[in-house]
DNA sequence: CTATTTACTGAGGTTTGCTCACAATGAGGC
DNA sequence: GCCTCATTGTGAGCAAACCTCAGTAAATAG
C-alpha cells in the first residue's frame, strides 16, 4: 500500500501552516515570502519571468505575488533597460530588512518541523526529494 | 542552508497536480477522492466529524467535500440512529465502483512520481515522513 | 516593413481550506 | 421536568495560491 504520497501532502500542509503563522506577523503570505527570498537571493534586478521560473509557477501568478509585495513596499518594479516589455523586480530597503526577519522565521519554522529528525535523516530527505524533483523534470522535458 | 522545506512543498505540488489530472477524468477533485477513500476504508457508516478528523480538516470543510461526493451520487448521507444531530456517510454502489478506479489512478500517479527513486529510498522516505508527522503530533498534544 | 514571438497583465475560475454564527439535539445538574 | 451547556452539522462569507484565456506593447525574423 503506497501512502507515501499522503504523508508528503500532510507534511507540506503542516509546513505551510507553520510558516504562514510565522510570516503573517508581518502581513506577508508564505508565497510572497518565498518570492521575496528569491528576489533577495538574486541580488540584482530580476525579470518577472525569471522569478516565475524559479518559483515554478506561471508568469501570471508571479505578477500577482509581486503585486502583493509591491503593495507592501517591499519591492519595486523597474523597466528593464534592455527590453522595454520586461519588468525587473528589486527589493527596497524595507524589503531587505524584512527579508532578513522572514528568513529567520522560515528557518525556525522549518527547524521546528524537522527537529524530530536526526541530522542524517535530514540530509537523506533532502537528497531523496532532489532526486524526486529532478526525475520529474527529466521525465517532462524529452 | 535549509531548503528541504521548499523541496517538500514542490514535491507536494507536483503530486497534487498529477493526482488531480488523474482523477479529473471522473469529475472528482483530489480531495474528494481522498475523502471517498476514507469512507471506503472505514467500511461502515462514518460520522462526518470522524471523517473530518481523519482528513485533518475542520468539520465545516468535510461538509463541503461530502457535498461534492453526494452530488455525484458516490456517497449518501444518513441520519445516525444513535444521535439525531449527527450525519453518517456511506458509499453508494457507484461510489465503491469508482473508488476502486480512483485508487488505481492514485497508485499510478504516486508511482509515477516515485519512480525515479530506488526501492530503498522509497521506504526511507516513508519512514522519515512518518517520523516527521509523529513528531509534530507529539509536539502539539502535551 | 509586415509577421511572428515574447513579456507582462486584466478578467475570471478552481481547489482547498478557514472562521463565525446558528439551529437542532444531547447530557448533566437541580 | 426544566434549564443550562456542550456538541453536530451547516449557511454565509473569505483567503491563499494557483490556473487559463485573451489582449497590449515591444522586440525580432523574414
Amino acid at each position: 500500500m503506497d501512502e507515501t504520497a499522503d504523508l508528503l501532502m500532510a507534511a507540506a500542509r503542516t509546513l505551510r501552516r507553520r510558516f504562514g503563522d510565522a510570516t503573517a506577523r508581518w502581513g506577508v503570505t508564505p508565497s510572497q515570502a518565498r518570492a521575496l527570498r528569491m528576489v533577495l537571493a538574486a541580488d540584482e534586478p530580476m525579470r518577472l519571468s525569471a522569478l516565475a521560473e524559479r518559483l515554478r509557477i506561471v508568469p501570471r501568478s508571479a505578477t500577482e505575488v509581486i503585486d502583493g509585495l509591491e503593495l507592501h513596499g517591499l519591492v519595486v518594479r523597474q523597466p528593464d533597460p534592455a527590453d522595454r516589455r520586461a519588468v525587473c523586480v528589486v527589493a527596497t530597503e524595507e524589503g531587505v530588512r524584512l527579508g532578513r526577519l522572514i528568513e529567520e522565521a522560515r528557518q525556525q519554522a522549518a527547524d521546528e518541523l524537522l527537529r524530530p529528525l536526526p541530522e542524517e535523516d535530514r540530509r537523506t530527505l533532502t537528497r531523496i526529494l532532489v532526486t524526486l524533483l529532478d526525475g520529474r523534470a527529466a521525465e517532462r522535458s524529452p
